[in-house]
DNA sequence: CGAAAAGCTTGATCCTGATCAAGAATGGCC
DNA sequence: GGCCATTCTTGATCAGGATCAAGCTTTTCG
């Protein structure tokens, strides 16, 4: 671990306010590994042997069924992820790989709930993220039955400009193809879906976004008050 | 509360684990509370003011988003929901009615919250509740962004005949147009989906559908032995 | 019991998004 | 810098599912 990281990770919700001792153990019993980049970190199916912490780099969250996949989240660091499998100790419901050269720290299943039982802070730490996990994935799935998918691409714009400080201003941190993934549609619309949004506020120029006027592009997609707010 | 009942919430994962004294103290601050059908307990943004436990009835937790509705979830007793609203202290997701004659406990929110964090395998249950609840609902999005609507009503009926016992017969507990709403597509469409599957090893008659032929209807719905299996 | 209402089914048409097929742009790499 | 591979875009066509419109069945309730 690099110097700064450590602290870094130390900071994370998930462990921050855990028993120094406990956090020593959590540590000591964990390693951090470098990953190129296109590498499958862990397939649907199997059993859960690692909690992940994304330190450094970019990871795909993706499920396939019927030999079709679809991405479920990008994770960005500095993140845990596949919590809910550690704890439950079942199968993961999604694949996992590297989509940009990544470190990632990986603490054996078996210590997290084992240590999670000692430590009421971790615990009620890791209550809350999969509290928080559960509202995500349950505004993903009104997202994808309700909205259309210029709609939703809207939608994801105004969430990460607000995300990456207000600027009016979003540079995807992914290809689009994966994007289109996230977004359950293809390429092909997502194109589509960027052409229709410029004629309601946005312009793009490849990776970069731009709002040219926000309340046409809130007006086109409709931000749900409650369920799109950070609050 | 009517003698047997209360034995019976408290032998809930969620409660099961709990010390004596703890578990006392939330069920002397709850109540039980009777309600008729097509009643709106809570609606989308407020506030949660308690933990509900479904001891009787049935319970349809539903979202909107630009004027369309649908249904997330369907809650069958003795269930509780909700829960991740309740811990994390944030708006609801969902909206909920009563869509039968229903009894309901009221744990009040912030009671559960406090007793949460005095009472460790209360804490500890509430985690995994929520873990689970977390995969559910990464099952439900892959279903919807991978299958299409007949094969998700085949896959509903394949696992709602092994939660009812496997007798290759599955008696459908609500309506067949909140069954649509679930899978995410029109009653008109529904009736379609149980057509197509006709022909591939059901019979529907009323409410009762009937596997005729197993291996036809998983060919057909290629339920995916990860995602769909109970283990 | 019988009428009204609600739910369900079936058919016709429409629309969103998928697929297929090329080009255009971008990026990696020697 | 220039070539190759990949990604992105644009256009044409197709398909799954939505919508609209009736009939039909079941339930509800006086």
């Amino acid at each position: 671990m690099r110097p700064g990281e450590r602290p870094e990770i130390a900071n994370l919700p998930l462990f921050r306010e855990m028993q120094e001792g406990q956090r020593d153990r959590i540590f000591s019993g964990s390693f951090l590994q470098a990953f190129p980049p296109q590498l499958t970190l862990f397939e649907l199916g199997q059993h859960p042997d690692f909690l992940h912490v994304l330190v450094d780099g970019l990871v795909e969250l993706y499920a396939h069924s019927a030999g079709r996949d679809t991405t479920m989240r990008i994770v960005e660091p500095v993140t845990s992820f596949i919590l809910a499998a550690v704890i439950t100790d079942q199968p993961y419901l999604m694949s996992a790989r590297t989509i940009a050269p990544s470190r990632i720290l990986l603490v054996p299943a078996a210590l997290v709930r084992e240590v999670v039982k000692d430590d009421c802070a971790l615990m009620q730490a890791t209550m809350r993220e999969l509290a928080q996990a559960y509202r995500d994935m349950v505004r993903a799935l009104t997202d994808m039955k309700l909205r259309q998918s210029a709609e939703r691409l809207g939608n994801l714009i105004l969430q990460q400009e607000r995300r990456q400080g207000g600027s009016s201003t979003v540079r995807l941190k992914a290809e689009k193809r994966l994007l289109a993934s996230l977004l359950g549609m293809t390429p092909e619309n997502l194109s589509r879906a960027f052409g229709v949004l410029g004629g309601h506020g946005i312009a793009v120029s490849g990776a970069q976004v731009t709002i040219t006027d926000r309340a046409a592009l809130e007006a086109f997609s409709r931000p749900d008050p409650v369920r799109d707010d950070l609050a």
